[in-house]
This record gives C-alpha cells, structure tokens and sequence, in this order.
RNA sequence: GCCCGGAUGGUGGAAUGGUAGACACACAGGACUUAAAAUCCUGCGAUCAUUGCGAUUGUGCGGGUUCAAGUCCCGCUCCGGGUACCA
C-alpha cells in the first residue's frame, strides 16, 4: 500500500466534516483555549501559498493545545466590507455582495484543502446584517457614553448632563475636543440644538469638524493607516488634506490606558514599540504667551521648558486659529499669499518639501521671562494637530528651529555651556545650563533634566503655564463617503444627529443603483430609495470604515448566533481574551489599536470581563516569491541560459515559475505561455535552459505567485502543512521555493513505510526496545518544547531524525507508533488520523492525548565528552554517564592523548562541563 | 533623521557562552534497472596534505571580555522593516 495522499485527506476531511471533530461549546470541566488568526479580507485572486502560513502555524498550535486537554476555541471568518469590492462594483455593476460572496466560496474552498481545524459552525462575515448589527450597537453606545478623565472610564453621557445641569461645567473631567465653560443657567437655557451641539463636544463617538485625508479619486475619507507616501493604499492614488464634517472615535481618550496595558501584553518588543511611538505619549508644559501692545494671548505646548531663554522667535502652524488674530494689517498681504502657497501644496508634498518656508506675522510676543519682544512667524513645520499648533522656537536645541533661524537670519542663543551652535543645533537633553536667568528663575549650573523640572514648577507657580501630557494619538475618523461598509444609526433631525432605538437594529444596507457618489456630490448612499426613518427623518450616507467591523470580532466568535446581545455574559466569562492571535505586522498601528481601543471601551460598559482583547501575539513573517528570468539577447527573440548570458547583450524577463522547474525552463511550455515566445530560440548549456532568480514580493506581476491548491493537489496538505513550517522560523520573512518541498513530501513517505511495506502492516504488539524508546522521547521532548516556543521549523527536522532513526533501527512496535502518530497530528492531521485508524481502529487521534514525557528514558551509558586544550578540541572521550565532575576530570588528564598535548606541562586550570566538554588550560 | 530587526556553505536554514553548519534542497559519485522514474548508499565551507590517520582556517568588518564567543560588550559596514517636521 503506497501512500496515497489524496484519498486519506479526503476521507479524512470527510469525516470531521460529518462527525463535527471541531466543533466547540463552553464546558466548564475543562481550561479554556482562544486561538485566534486575523481574518482575512476576500480578495479576488484568491490565497496563494503565503496566506495560510499563520494559519497552519495557529492550527498546529490549537491541536496541540486540544492533545492536551484544553477546550480550543478556533474560529475562522471574512472581514467582508472594502473597497476592492466597491470599486469592481463600479467598474462592472455587479453587486459588492455577489463579488464578496464568490471570493469567500473560493477562500473556503482553498482553506478547506489544507485541513484546519476551525469550528466552522462560528464563521462570521462583516458584511452579514447579523453581525453588524452589533457594530452598530457598539456605535450607539459610543455616542451614548463620554471619556470620564478622573475615574479612567467611560460613563453615560446623562450623568454628564445631570452635572451640566446642576453645575455648568464647572468641575467636569471629561476627555472632549474643545473646553468649553458655561453655568448650569446657561446650559439650562440652551435650546436642545445648542444642548446637543455642546454634549458631541464629550461623545466618544462624536461629529467632528476635522482636517481629512480626502481621496478625490476614491471619493472617499482614509485613515491615516489606509494612506501611505501621499497616495492611497489601495489602488495608490493621490490624496489630499481637507476640513469635513465627520463621525469620529475618540480614541485619544484611551491613550494613556492604550499605552500602559501594552506592558501586561506578550506581544513583541517590536511591536510594542511601534505602539508605543504611534501613542507618543510626551511630558511637557503648555505655556502663555502675550502679545505686545494687546490683549491676545496663545498657548504654547513644549518638552523643552528649560529653554524658555533661548526663545528668539514664535511659529504659528498655517491653520491655526490664532493665525487670524495676530496678523497686522501691513503683513496681511504676505500671509495670505503664503497661506495660499501651502493649500495649493498637497499633503505629499508638505511631506516630501524640506525646503524652509514661513512669513513674519507683523506682530511680536513677549518671553515672560525676558521680557523681550520676539516676532512671531508662521510655518508650516508646525503641525496644527499637535499640541496647540504654536511653539516657541529655540533654534540652538532644536534643529527645526535652527533650519528655520538660519534661513530667515533670526537670533540663536546657546543654553548650554560648551555647545557649539555655528554649525547645528544641539538638540540633546544634556549638559550645564548657561544664559538663563531672569524675572525671578535662574537655571544656570543646573543639568537640563533639573532645569526641566525647575522651570515647570516656576511657571506653575507663577500661572504662566501649566504642566502637560501630549499625546500623539489622534481621534479615529470613522465616516466613510462609500457604499460597502456598514450604515451608521444614525438619522438627522433639524441638522442634528440622532441615534435610532437599538430595537431598530440591524439597520440594514439599502439597494442602491449606482455605487458612485450623487450629482450633488453626496456619497452612494444617497442613491438609496426611502433612505429614512418611519417618521421620515434622513439617514445617515456615509458608512463606516474597514476597521469597524474587525475591532470586536473577536468576542463574536464566541457567541456568533446570540440575536440579544454581542456576546452573553457567562460565556464570555469563560472564552475571556484570546489567548494567541496570529497576524502580520501591518496591523500594528491600524486594527491593533482601534481593537484594542473598541476592547476597552465595552470593559468599561461591563460587556466583556478582560480589559485587553488579545493576550499573546505572535507575528508571522511574509512569504516572498522567488522569481524566475529567462534572457532575451536585445532585439531577438532568441534566449540564453543563465551562466552564459554574460556573453550577450541581454535583458532579464521574468517567467512564469509554474514553467520552471528547479531553475530548468521547461521549453515547450514556455512556448506555448505566450504568442510572441512561440518561435523562440534558446541558447542552452549543457543540453538546458537554466532560469536565474530572485527574491521578490509574491505577485501576479512577477510571475511568481503559487497557488497552495497546486501545491496539495501535487504533494498533499499534510505536505504543504510541513513544508511551510520547515521553510524557516515563523516570524521572519523568507522565500517560497517549491524545489526543497520533496525532501518534506519524501519523508512522509518514509514514515508511511513504516507502517506498510508491499501490502503489509508491519506494527505489532510488542515491548519497545529502550533505543526505541529513546527515539521516541527525544522526539517528544524536542516537539513539545519547540511547539510552546512556536519554534516549528527545527520540529519538523526532529521527525526527520526520529524517522530515520526509526527506519534504521527497524521499529515495529505499536506502543511507539502510535505515540509518534500523536506528535504528528498537529503537524500532519491527515496521515496521523489514517495511521491512527490503522494502529486502533477507533476513534480519532483528535481524542488522544499527547504523550508523557519520560526522562529516564533519554538517559545514557556514556557520555561523549570534548576533550579541549586551551579552548581547543583535541580528541572525544566515552565516559560512563553519572561520573562524577573530579573523576571525569581525572580520566581525561590520565588518557594517553592528553600527554601528547600537555607537552609535559602541568594544567593550570581544568573546567569541566557536565555532558559536554572537559576543558584544559595549560 | 529616529526606532526595530538581520548578516552563518551553491540555497533555505540549525546551534540554553561549550565539538559551528542539525535538517533539507541543489550538486557530484556509486548501487539497482535494458533505460528512465522511484529507492538506497557515499561525498559535499575553504586551503593544504592524502596510503590511512590529518593540519590550518572559517559565522559581514575592527576591537574587547572569557579557559571557551555565531552567541556577551564597544565601534563600524551593508541589507530589510516601521516611522517621520509630534516641539
């Protein structure tokens, strides 16, 4: 009986289907299990072999966790609503949902091949009305709540108006977008337009007037993580900065609990760090700044209070509302050209330009501590969204400042002793204050920390300012001007937003008959008939965005069908977090955040019982294509093999690497690929057409794309499961060769010799030898420790060992196989069951456990010890094991070789390591 | 610019500070076969030696710590990823 791949995953696939192996549900007699991968977004080219390796990795890792008796929750699902979808929508007519359910039935069905083990009975999919429902409610809730600053939580927006009614706004810690100030008398005699006007101030999901990354071509608002270098990152085109009325999350008010959780996280440093800078959290101090011979007065937000004294000019961000105030007539001019010149600037280009701009306002501010008058500028390297969108520039620290002092010939003043400004600024928090005394504050002989901290207290002190957290986290823009994503609750009456009742939920997407924004401009959704409320208020038109639906996924998988409530209370005290969640970097600053934002926000309410969504995550690495060139000779249509191609002039053309084979071109094959190769001429070598290659992203493009269904139709899943761990390490990036995939597929074929040799089982019923054993155990302690440190691809190499060794020794015990057959099953589901059956008969080795292990039986007769001479080895001794450190010590100085290299001397010193090594320093 | 990774044979990659190159691919030689495929065996960092044993050198570069460094420390080079006027 050979093996025969294809008919035991098959059988095999059939059988969990039929016999529900997967399927989970609470049981409280056994410990909990959350493994998690990011779904993933059905696109139209389907998976190729680069997508399932987090899957296979999570996979191996949730029967592993199943082998050892814990209830594995392991669902899979699409995140459903995007924009490619939308856009083939429009480019065709054919319907988002048709689109989006024809990808996901080939996902299913490539996923499918490959034999995980999802409790499928969860699927979710984003764009299902019972599954949004829940986005929406969660939308509600945020509207319905505000961030309370003092008790670290969310509350309910009406105690918040019981307190304006009491007391105005007089003693309220609410995270909001504007102070406001006002008496209960006044707030009692808002109209309830100006009342609601005043609470979207404190919502955490509030409308917001908010500077935007505005897509022309797309029609649509992007996320600062959908826009990449100016352009978009799906379908890459330009994008612009525009101030539009928006729905927006206030994410900002978590951002200290964002930060300081991230250290109960076993995520990467890596990718903690890049959280960490994304919230970019700073200490500093806002300041007040006069300007001379007015009223006007602006805040100022700095890290660097200590430099107060080497303040020598103002900045203004060209958007700032102070901008307006401070201007003088005779500069007017000036300013408006200059502020015109930036609008016409992109947001690219602000970025890429580095060139120093900026225009004198005409007025000038005075240092509350020199009383000096320095003039106040505006420029655009001061960023309107960050602290208050003014500074106080201090060109001898800081080297925006000094780039900018430089080109318009404004005073510099060093601070520091010893620090040479002539040529750059110096910008690091060190070294003896100098030049800074005055009004009542004297710095000088401090270091730069101390004066820090001085200055912060003397302008406390003296209300010139007040200390400040900055953070660098900005609120998430939650509307999208699109048509497939979810509708937002929301209905407009008299301008204002209003939340429909949450018994109206889902709110479901309307028909619409065309996918393009109105005439009027408005977005598809005003296409959409009766798109109102029974008492015939306007819905909302815009929809939400791609993070939406995939923040709170997580916890719906663990109660997917619940029509009451997102998730129930006693199972979500049992499921909790996930415990692993498997994805790619590229979600470090997008889903991680808003998840963990969305996460947070729903602890606050009380729906769900852990602060934090995901517990462990482990980061897989990109698979990268490797593809293949032939080479044309210039202006010919004859090609030259790889070695000999230096000989002509020539250009290197990618080829299709389904048509190469181990770097052979298959010639007639690469005839026939396209029209203008078929008379095509080769010069070969030796009788060949060798390929080169390269390393290069996975795609369509390049000719280099492999498709796992191939891959399994040639060799198996259980082949494809192996070979993606065996590749290399999980979490680094490396290439697809299909080359070395028959090493992996040989050896399973080895160990299914094995068990079968020309129609014969061999196992048998008989006491395993003790090399046998140790076989065994080596494996199980290799397996196990390297599955807990997800450190798969030196498993797969520790099964090759013990196979061999296994195959050398000529076992045919049952009690080892079927121990063996165990270790395999997560790894290798399919042949491991078939083996399994063969082994027992009954049953499924999903029901098994994993094996114990057994150290005694790794112990050994002797021990081969190195034999070192000042770090050198010399020879190898056999040393009865259990011999004691002096002795082995002795016996390695008394051995005939060790004269040879001792040359007559006496050792100066002898380590010895236990097992290992017995080093002699002479 | 800043932050985080990485650099080991022809290739992918192994190595709790302790015999570097596990395991595979590729390649070369051999066995079986009419032949091919499949399978099995042998070799495979470099240099020198070779009748066998071997010797020297070797983990991007330069230093250091240590009896012992791919691994730890200091200083570079190159490559990859993230991020960017965040005051």
């Amino acid at each position: 009986m050979e093996y025969n791949f294809r008919d035991i995953e098959k059988k095999w696939q059939e059988y969990w289907r039929e016999n529900q192996t997967y399927r989970v549900e609470v049981d409280n007699t056994k410990p909990k299990y959350y493994v998690l991968d990011m779904f993933p977004y059905p696109s139209g080219a389907g998976l190729h072999v680069g997508h399932p390796l987090g899957y296979i990795a999570s996979d191996i890792f949730s029967r592993f966790k199943r082998l050892n008796g814990f209830n594995v929750l392991h669902p899979m699902g699409y995140d459903a609503y995007g924009l490619p979808a939308e856009q083939y929508a429009i480019q065709t007519g054919q319907h988002p949902a048709i689109t989006t359910e024809q990808n996901i039935g080939r996902y299913r069905e490539q996923l499918d091949k490959i034999g995980f083990s999802y409790d499928w009975n969860r699927e979710i999919r984003t764009c299902e009305p019972d599954f949004y429902k829940w986005t929406q409610w969660a939308f509600i809730k945020m509207f319905s709540y505000y961030y309370n600053t003092k008790e670290n939580k969310a509350l309910p927006i009406e105690s918040l108006v019981d307190s304006f009614s009491k007391n105005g706004s007089n003693g309220i810690t609410a995270a909001c977008s504007k102070e406001f100030e006002f008496t209960a008398a006044e707030w009692n005699g808002m109209s309830e337009k100006e009342q609601q006007q005043t609470l979207m101030n404190y919502r955490i999901a509030y409308l917001g007037d908010t500077m935007v990354n505005w897509c022309p071509k797309l029609g649509t608002v992007l996320a600062n993580d959908e826009v990449t270098d100016g352009v978009s990152v799906r379908g890459g085109y330009p994008v612009e900065q525009k101030l539009m009325r928006q729905w927006c999350l206030r994410v900002s008010s978590y951002a200290d609990r964002l930060l300081k959780s991230l250290d109960n996280l076993e995520w990467s440093d890596s990718i903690k760090e890049t959280q960490k800078n994304w919230i970019g959290r700073s200490e500093g101090a806002e300041m007040q700044f006069k300007i001379a011979d007015s009223d006007i007065e602006f805040t100022i937000f700095t890290t660097r209070a200590d430099t107060i004294f080497g303040v020598t000019f103002m900045v203004l961000a060209p958007e700032s509302a102070y901008v307006k105030q401070v201007v003088t007539a005779e500069q007017q001019a000036e300013v408006d050209a200059y502020l015109d010149s930036i609008k016409h600037k992109t947001e690219r280009d602000r970025q890429t330009d580095k060139r120093v701009t900026g225009v004198f306002t005409g007025s000038y501010a005075i240092n509350p501590l020199t009383n000096e008058k320095i003039p106040v500028w505006i420029s655009d390297y001061v960023l309107a969204g960050y602290g208050t969108g003014a500074i106080m520039a201090v060109p001898a620290h800081d080297s925006r400042d000094y780039a900018f002092a430089k080109h318009f010939n404004l005073p510099i003043i060093p601070l520091i002793e010893g620090c040479d400004v002539s040529e750059e600024s110096f910008d690091a928090k060190e070294g003896k204050m100098i030049n800074s005394a005055g009004n009542g504050l004297d710095l000088n002989g401090m270091d730069v920390k101390q004066a820090i901290n001085a200055t912060k207290e003397f302008i406390k002190e003296k209300g010139l300012g007040r200390v400040k957290v900055n953070f660098r986290l900005r609120d998430a823009i939650f509307s999208r001007q699109r048509y497939w994503g979810e509708p937002f609750p929301v209905y407009y009456k008299e301008g204002i937003p209003y939340m429909l009742d949450e018994s109206k939920l889902p709110l479901l997407l309307p028909e619409v008959d065309s996918f393009l924004p109105t005439e009027s401009g408005e977005p598809p959704l005003g296409h959409a008939k009766n798109w109102e409320t029974e008492d015939h208020f306007p819905l909302e038109l815009c929809t939400m965005p791609g993070f939406a639906g995939s923040s709170a996924y997580y916890i719906r998988y663990q109660d997917p069908h619940n029509n009451d409530a997102l998730v129930d209370q006693s199972v979500n005290d049992y499921w909790r977090n996930v415990d692993l969640y498997i994805g790619g970097t590229e979600h470090a600053t997008g889903h991680l955040i808003y998840s963990r934002f969305w996460n947070k926000f729903l602890f606050d309410l009380g729906i769900v019982c852990e602060d934090e969504p995901y517990k462990k995550l482990v980061n897989q690495g990109m698979i990268q294509g490797r593809s293949n060139f032939v080479y044309r000779i210039k202006d010919t249509n004859t090609f030259v093999s790889y070695n000999i191609r230096n000989e002509y002039d020539v250009t290197p053309i990618h080829v299709d690497v389904n048509i190469v084979s181990n770097d052979h071109l298959d010639i007639e094959a690469f005839k026939a690929w396209r029209p203008e190769f078929h008379n095509a001429e080769f010069i070969l070598e030796d009788g060949k057409y060798i390929c080169g290659w390269a390393v290069e992203k996975m795609s369509k493009s390049m000719f280099n794309v492999v498709n796992p269904d191939v891959i399994v139709e040639k060799f198996g899943a259980d082949t494809l499961r192996f070979y993606e761990m065996f590749l290399g390490p999980l979490e680094q990036s490396k290439p697809w060769d299909t080359n070395g995939i028959d090493g992996v597929h040989r050896f399973l074929r080895k160990l299914w010799g094995l068990f079968y040799k020309n129609g014969q089982f061999l196992p048998v019923d008989a006491e395993p030898t003790k090399e046998e054993l140790k076989s065994l155990h080596k494996l199980i302690k290799k397996v196990t420790w390297d599955i807990e440190n997800f450190s798969f691809n030196t498993s797969v190499a520790a099964f090759m060992i013990c196979v061999n060794e296994l195959t050398q020794i000529k076992c045919n015990k049952k009690s080892i196989f079927k121990e063996l057959v165990v270790l395999l099953a997560p790894f290798a589901p399919h042949i491991a069951e078939e083996l399994w059956h063969s082994l027992s008969e009954t049953g499924s080795v999903c029901d098994a456990q994993w094996p114990a292990l057994n150290e005694d039986h790794l112990k050994e007769d002797s021990v081969n010890y190195a034999i070192s001479f000042n770090g050198k080895t010399r020879f190898n001794l056999e040393i009865a094991s259990g011999t004691s450190k002096e002795d082995v010590e002795k016996i390695a100085l008394e051995h005939e070789n060790s004269a040879k290299w001792l040359e007559g001397k006496t050792p100066k010193k002898v380590i010895v390591v236990p097992n290992k090594i017995v080093n002699i320093v002479i």
